[in-house]
DNA sequence: CCTTGACCTAGAGTACACTCTATCACCTAG
DNA sequence: CTAGGTGATAGAGTGTACTCTAGGTCAAGG
């Protein structure tokens, strides 16, 4: 696969793709005769997890720094593990209080519709 | 309420709530005889709210909108209700993406756990 | 051959949302 | 009457995460 082929099928940009292998957060690919990046298929698996990552609100950083434990092998998996689990619980919060605020804007939401009603029946 | 109290109540800082007055997320205050902001209770109502709309991650331009809206009165009320249902449906498929993020993290977190206490098993 | 389009690098620029600095005014307690 | 704390303004600076530009290479089709 060639970059633009990785970017159509990720959604990120082919910017945002080099960017990534620039701080580390994609491993350094081969490249081909014309120095071209030519990437297997994993990258798309790991793309999407690391987009997981970007959506719980982990900072680029900390992704960077999920990546470099991975390429660095088995030694890093409780630390891994450690990190995920930071986020997993701030998210485990995050997605409770995301619920609540939900209910807050259905209730918002159902209070205009009987605002615009009871203007619409007055007038 | 001075400024400094908003901001302890709210967990906006100083610096903060000048500039949302300046943008226009927070109306014009009355000032005291030495041009100090004086709030209402009001206030930390709004600011409440203000703080979900920011969570659900609508950029300060639609907070904005929407404050600017409120502040013309009832006319705006179905534009308003628009707004919000738009980033409520938003919202309902974010939390939706979120949860199941929960569980490929907890998926994830579970394989190494496995991981750690095989390791731990064979050496 | 030459154009088109996808790729390359280095580095500058952008958008968002604050956050801080410098400099000043005012009030209250010691 | 002065020191400390809180308030004010205008405007500069920061951090995050891209996003884009300039200027170039390379392979394939017409």
């Amino acid at each position: 696969m060639m970059i633009g082929e990785v970017a159509e099928k990720t959604g990120f940009s082919v910017h945002t793709l080099r960017y990534y292998e620039k701080i580390g957060l994609l491993p350094e690919t081969l490249r081909d005769a014309g120095g071209r990046r030519v990437y297997g298929p994993d990258v798309l698996v790991w793309l999407e997890f690391v987009e997981r990552l970007k959506q719980i609100g982990m900072p680029i950083r900390d992704r960077v720094r999920y990546a470099e434990m991975r390429a660095q092998g088995d030694s890093t998996i409780s630390a891994r593990r450690e990190l995920l689990q930071t986020y997993r619980d701030d998210l485990a919060k995050r997605v409770a209080s995301l619920s609540e605020t939900l209910d807050v804007l259905d209730a918002k939401i159902a209070t205009y519709e009987t605002a615009a009603k009871c203007n619409g029946a007055s007038r």
